[in-house]
DNA sequence: CTCGATCCCTGGACGC
DNA sequence: TGCGTCCAGGGATCGA
């Protein structure tokens, strides 16, 4: 499941591999997970990969043809995004077209870069600068650049859990379901946390956990779950570091208490519970604060 | 603002 | 071997 090491790693590859290269022609399979994709038949020939760069975790092509103005600025782009089982790599001449290849684009050596996602839980879109630049501002701090000071303003700002913060790609763009619990169990913070009640202290521990995990998860090419491989076909070799990611009933690495899971914003959550201390009180359901006010009232 | 539920989609795991 | 069923999950959307 591509997350932002495993788009990191992608596009690092995709950079190696077909900056430079221009595009002759698009072949189009299923075409529902694209937003427009009669202009990536019409727009897409003839323009040239100038660069590809990893926007939270979303792949961005730029695109550039000779009568584009030298300005970047208005050059336009393809946004690619993995989903859950997306690849996109260049292909040897060839190379037998693999199931659930929904775009092939010609490359001027003869290499197709091809598009294959089973599930579908990617999409694309060819976008105008403009477009882009307004596309892009929907999106959070990348985790690797936000400061500490902002990383604390998004998080003790908002009320919402810990991990649905985490995911939300408006807050932090990049973080998925692994590195949140990895970052999670490092920092010692139970999922259900609330944003707004972390301690300062607790907000360092987890600025720092995600930043070193995201960066440490980078430089082994990110996890490989369910199929993912890089541009240059590599799996990641991070899934042999997980914590507790998928770890449900097995020992915490660092307590031996077994791991749990719940679901935390609709997502499965794995957590050590001595490690990481559920919030006290809370919002969900006959909590303690509850009980303490019926009894008060009781006795008056 | 924040929540949960629902949908999208296919392959893999599991039970019989 | 071959069914059927359930589940995984990022993101959009909708109603509470």
């Amino acid at each position: 499941m591509p997350e932002l090491p495993e788009v990191e790693t992608v596009a690092r590859g995709l950079q190696r591999q077909i900056a430079g290269r221009r595009i002759l022609s698009i072949t189009l399979g299923k075409t529902d997970f694209i937003n427009n994709p009669e202009e990536i038949e019409t727009e897409l020939p003839g323009r040239a990969i100038r660069g590809v760069v990893r926007y939270g975790k979303f792949l961005l092509l730029r695109l550039t043809r000779k009568e584009d103005a030298e300005e970047i600025e208005c050059e336009p782009a393809l946004l690619v995004h993995l989903g859950m089982t997306g690849m996109l790599r260049p292909h040897a001449p060839g190379e037998p077209q693999a199931k659930h290849t929904h775009v092939v684009a010609l490359l001027d050596d003869g290499r197709e870069l091809r598009y294959i996602d089973p599930r579908r839980f990617g999409r694309m879109a060819y976008l105008s600068a403009e477009s882009l630049r307004e596309e892009l501002r929907r999106f959070g701090a990348d985790p690797l650049e936000a400061g500490l000071e902002e990383f604390t303003a998004k998080i003790s700002q908002k009320r919402a859990r810990i991990k649905a913060l985490l995911l939300d790609q408006r807050v932090l763009r990049g973080v998925g379901n692994i590195y949140a619990d990895e970052s999670l169990w490092k920092a010692r913070i139970h999922p259900k946390r609330l944003g707004a009640r972390l301690r300062k202290e607790q907000v360092v521990e987890l600025y720092r956990a995600l930043q070193g995990i995201l960066e440490r998860a980078i430089v082994i090419r990110g996890s490989s779950i369910s199929d993912f491989l890089d541009a240059e076909g590599q799996p990641g070799e991070y899934q042999r570091r997980h914590r507790v990611y998928g770890r449900e009933g097995k020992p915490c690495v660092r307590c031996k208490t077994r791991i749990r899971r719940v679901i935390v914003a609709g997502r499965s959550s794995y957590f050590c519970p001595r490690c990481q201390q559920a919030p006290r009180g809370g919002r969900t359901h006959g909590s303690e604060a509850r009980k303490h006010g019926e009894e008060r009232l009781k006795k008056k």
